[in-house]
DNA sequence: ATTCTAACA
DNA sequence: TGTTAGTA
């Protein structure tokens, strides 16, 4: 089995997620609703969180303790999924490439105009 | 006993 | 976000 499975197979209950995160049930059901997680179901239309899920509730604790919101998560969340740290830099196309750092930019261009307008990010 | 959805004296 | 009601 590899280690990517090991992180994507859906094994742990709410319960034990609650206590792994420090959240609340209610908390993590919200931020499934808001697609920052995406728990599979099982026997019982029960949610059936990975390793994954867990790494991503961490992650949005810190934000929030952090004082960021949900917009600021999302918008976080949202840079994370197209970074070019997470695509194969050796396959793309210098192209594809020069595509992605652009919409990064304007990402972050974009990021800072809110945070100063709305105080959604701390930094 | 545990989790789910929906809703709010 | 908390909490509660009524289920599955």
């Amino acid at each position: 089995m590899s280690p990517e499975d090991r992180r994507t197979m859906p094994l742990l209950p709410l319960s034990m997620v609650m206590q792994l995160t420090e959240l609340t049930a209610r908390q993590i059901r919200y931020y499934e609703e808001h697609n920052l997680i995406e728990p599979v179901r099982s026997e019982g239309n029960r949610r059936m969180f990975t390793l994954d899920d867990v790494d991503s509730l961490l992650e949005i604790r810190e934000l929030l303790d952090e004082g960021i919101n949900m917009a600021g998560i999302k918008k976080v969340f949202a840079m994370k999924s197209n970074c070019v740290t997470n695509s194969n830099i050796a396959t793309i196309s210098y192209a594809k490439f020069r595509s992605i750092l652009r919409d990064e930019i304007q990402q972050v261009i974009t990021v800072q105009k809110t945070s100063l307008r709305q105080g959604d990010l701390s930094g």
